[in-house]
DNA sequence: GCCAACGTTGGC
DNA sequence: GCCAACGTTGGC
Protein backbone atom coordinates (compact mmCIF):
# COMPACT_ATOMS: atom_id res chain seq x y z
CA UNK A 1 0.00 0.00 0.00
CA UNK A 2 1.23 3.29 -1.08
CA UNK A 3 -0.26 7.00 -1.20
CA UNK A 4 -1.49 6.41 -4.72
CA UNK A 5 -3.38 3.23 -3.87
CA UNK A 6 -4.36 4.08 -0.34
CA UNK A 7 -8.42 5.35 0.12
CA UNK A 8 -10.16 6.62 3.12
CA UNK A 9 -11.93 3.92 4.80
CA UNK A 10 -15.42 2.62 3.55
CA UNK A 11 -18.03 1.91 6.63
CA UNK A 12 -20.86 -0.60 6.14
CA UNK A 13 -23.79 -1.80 7.92
CA UNK A 14 -23.99 -5.38 8.00
CA UNK A 15 -27.17 -7.38 9.34
CA UNK A 16 -27.13 -10.71 11.24
CA UNK A 17 -29.90 -12.63 13.10
CA UNK A 18 -28.62 -12.84 16.60
CA UNK A 19 -30.28 -16.23 16.98
CA UNK A 20 -27.13 -17.08 14.72
CA UNK A 21 -24.47 -14.74 15.07
CA UNK A 22 -24.35 -12.26 17.64
CA UNK A 23 -22.50 -9.74 18.68
CA UNK A 24 -21.57 -11.32 22.22
CA UNK A 25 -21.34 -14.75 19.38
CA UNK A 26 -18.96 -12.76 17.20
CA UNK A 27 -16.54 -11.61 20.37
CA UNK A 28 -16.59 -15.01 21.74
CA UNK A 29 -15.21 -16.57 18.54
CA UNK A 30 -11.66 -17.17 18.24
CA UNK A 31 -9.45 -13.64 17.41
CA UNK A 32 -13.69 -12.15 17.71
CA UNK A 33 -13.76 -12.93 14.21
CA UNK A 34 -16.21 -14.41 12.05
CA UNK A 35 -16.87 -15.99 8.59
CA UNK A 36 -20.01 -13.80 7.38
CA UNK A 37 -21.44 -16.68 5.32
CA UNK A 38 -25.08 -17.04 4.37
CA UNK A 39 -25.11 -14.12 1.75
CA UNK A 40 -27.54 -14.82 -1.13
CA UNK A 41 -28.02 -11.60 -2.96
CA UNK A 42 -26.32 -10.50 -5.96
CA UNK A 43 -25.70 -6.82 -4.81
CA UNK A 44 -24.88 -7.60 -1.63
CA UNK A 45 -22.03 -10.42 -2.71
CA UNK A 46 -20.75 -7.31 -4.87
CA UNK A 47 -20.65 -5.51 -1.99
CA UNK A 48 -18.31 -7.64 -0.42
CA UNK A 49 -16.12 -8.38 -3.32
CA UNK A 50 -16.03 -5.20 -4.80
CA UNK A 51 -16.49 -2.55 -2.60
CA UNK A 52 -15.06 -3.83 0.95
CA UNK A 53 -11.27 -3.41 1.45
CA UNK A 54 -9.54 -4.93 5.28
CA UNK A 55 -9.99 -2.17 7.85
CA UNK A 56 -13.37 -1.07 6.78
CA UNK A 57 -15.92 0.35 9.55
CA UNK A 58 -18.70 -2.33 10.41
CA UNK A 59 -22.11 -1.79 12.07
CA UNK A 60 -22.80 -5.09 13.46
CA UNK A 61 -26.88 -5.02 13.37
CA UNK A 62 -29.30 -7.12 14.91
CA UNK A 63 -32.19 -7.97 12.60
CA UNK A 64 -35.37 -10.60 12.62
CA UNK A 65 -34.93 -10.46 16.40
CA UNK A 66 -37.17 -8.52 19.57
CA UNK A 67 -35.07 -5.84 19.52
CA UNK A 68 -33.45 -5.07 15.97
CA UNK A 69 -31.07 -2.33 15.99
CA UNK A 70 -27.18 -1.91 15.88
CA UNK A 71 -25.25 -3.78 18.68
CA UNK A 72 -21.62 -3.28 17.98
CA UNK A 73 -18.53 -1.97 15.88
CA UNK A 74 -16.63 -4.06 14.22
CA UNK A 75 -14.10 -4.29 10.93
CA UNK A 76 -13.72 -6.18 7.37
CA UNK A 77 -10.80 -8.15 8.89
CA UNK A 78 -9.80 -10.19 5.32
CA UNK A 79 -9.78 -10.27 1.41
CA UNK A 80 -13.00 -11.81 -0.06
CA UNK A 81 -13.09 -15.81 -0.48
CA UNK A 82 -15.72 -18.53 -1.20
CA UNK A 83 -18.33 -19.02 1.34
CA UNK A 84 -18.23 -22.74 2.18
CA UNK A 85 -22.29 -23.61 3.18
CA UNK A 86 -23.33 -22.88 -0.47
CA UNK A 87 -21.47 -26.56 -1.36
CA UNK A 88 -22.67 -28.47 2.36
CA UNK A 89 -26.13 -29.77 1.23
CA UNK A 90 -26.60 -29.70 5.32
CA UNK A 91 -26.33 -25.96 5.00
CA UNK A 92 -29.99 -23.82 5.10
CA UNK A 93 -27.33 -21.79 2.76
CA UNK A 94 -26.64 -24.79 0.31
CA UNK A 95 -27.19 -23.76 -3.32
CA UNK A 96 -26.84 -26.70 -5.86
CA UNK A 97 -26.82 -24.42 -8.25
CA UNK A 98 -23.14 -23.35 -7.76
CA UNK A 99 -20.04 -25.17 -9.07
CA UNK A 100 -16.88 -25.07 -7.03
CA UNK A 101 -14.68 -24.36 -10.26
CA UNK A 102 -16.93 -21.01 -10.36
CA UNK A 103 -18.23 -20.36 -6.63
CA UNK A 104 -21.59 -18.05 -6.89
CA UNK A 105 -21.39 -17.06 -3.13
CA UNK A 106 -18.76 -15.30 -1.37
CA UNK A 107 -17.34 -13.80 2.34
CA UNK A 108 -15.43 -11.80 4.29
CA UNK A 109 -14.12 -12.59 7.71
CA UNK A 110 -15.31 -9.85 9.95
CA UNK A 111 -13.64 -9.27 13.00
CA UNK A 112 -15.93 -7.44 16.09
CA UNK A 113 -14.53 -5.05 18.16
CA UNK A 114 -16.76 -3.89 20.74
CA UNK A 115 -20.43 -4.43 21.83
CA UNK A 116 -22.12 -1.00 22.05
CA UNK A 117 -25.38 -0.14 23.79
CA UNK A 118 -28.47 -1.63 21.86
CA UNK A 119 -28.96 1.59 19.06
CA UNK A 120 -32.57 0.03 18.15
CA UNK A 121 -34.11 0.97 14.84
CA UNK A 122 -36.79 3.49 15.93
CA UNK A 123 -34.05 5.53 17.24
CA UNK A 124 -32.05 5.35 14.26
CA UNK A 125 -35.39 6.26 12.34
CA UNK A 126 -36.09 9.16 14.14
CA UNK A 127 -32.79 10.61 14.13
CA UNK A 128 -33.32 13.80 11.24
CA UNK A 129 -29.30 13.27 10.41
CA UNK A 130 -29.20 9.81 9.26
CA UNK A 131 -32.78 10.04 6.99
CA UNK A 132 -31.12 8.93 3.87
CA UNK A 133 -29.22 6.00 5.14
CA UNK A 134 -29.39 3.17 2.90
CA UNK A 135 -30.55 0.95 5.57
CA UNK A 136 -33.41 2.96 6.43
CA UNK A 137 -34.90 3.60 2.87
CA UNK A 138 -38.02 2.33 2.21
CA UNK A 139 -38.15 -1.31 0.97
CA UNK A 140 -34.74 -1.84 2.10
CA UNK A 141 -33.77 -5.66 2.66
CA UNK A 142 -30.55 -5.52 1.59
CA UNK A 143 -28.07 -7.29 4.28
CA UNK A 144 -25.01 -5.12 3.84
CA UNK A 145 -25.48 -1.62 2.76
CA UNK A 146 -22.67 1.09 2.48
CA UNK A 147 -22.63 3.39 5.19
CA UNK A 148 -22.00 7.24 4.82
CA UNK A 149 -18.97 8.42 7.13
CA UNK A 150 -20.89 11.20 8.01
CA UNK A 151 -23.37 9.10 9.25
CA UNK A 152 -20.59 6.35 10.68
CA UNK A 153 -19.24 9.89 13.14
CA UNK A 154 -23.19 10.67 13.66
CA UNK A 155 -23.92 7.08 14.87
CA UNK A 156 -20.37 5.84 16.90
CA UNK A 157 -19.50 9.01 18.05
CA UNK A 158 -22.71 11.05 18.61
CA UNK A 159 -25.62 8.51 19.01
CA UNK A 160 -23.32 5.97 21.03
CA UNK A 161 -21.04 8.34 22.27
CA UNK A 162 -17.83 6.80 21.39
CA UNK A 163 -18.70 3.88 23.88
C1' DG B 1 -37.16 -8.73 -23.21
C1' DC B 2 -41.61 -8.87 -20.79
C1' DC B 3 -43.98 -9.94 -16.83
C1' DA B 4 -46.70 -12.97 -13.74
C1' DA B 5 -45.85 -16.08 -10.16
C1' DC B 6 -43.34 -17.21 -6.48
C1' DG B 7 -39.89 -16.79 -2.70
C1' DT B 8 -37.50 -14.03 0.78
C1' DT B 9 -36.66 -10.33 3.97
C1' DG B 10 -37.63 -8.24 8.07
C1' DG B 11 -40.32 -4.93 10.81
C1' DC B 12 -44.40 -4.92 13.31
C1' DG C 1 -48.70 -14.41 11.67
C1' DC C 2 -49.20 -10.46 8.54
C1' DC C 3 -47.78 -8.05 4.78
C1' DA C 4 -45.10 -4.56 2.02
C1' DA C 5 -41.38 -4.54 -0.84
C1' DC C 6 -38.16 -6.42 -3.64
C1' DG C 7 -35.47 -10.21 -6.09
C1' DT C 8 -35.54 -14.32 -8.92
C1' DT C 9 -37.41 -17.57 -12.04
C1' DG C 10 -39.16 -19.20 -16.15
C1' DG C 11 -42.71 -19.36 -19.86
C1' DC C 12 -43.56 -17.00 -23.85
Amino acid sequence: MNAATARAPHYWLMKSEPDECSIDDALAAPGQTVPWTGVRNYQARNFMRDGMQVGDGVLFYHSSCPEPGIAGIARVASEVRTDPTQFDPASPYHDGASKPDAPRWLLRDVQALRKTRLLPLAELRAHPGLATMVVLQRGSRLSITPVEPGHWTLIVDGLLGGR
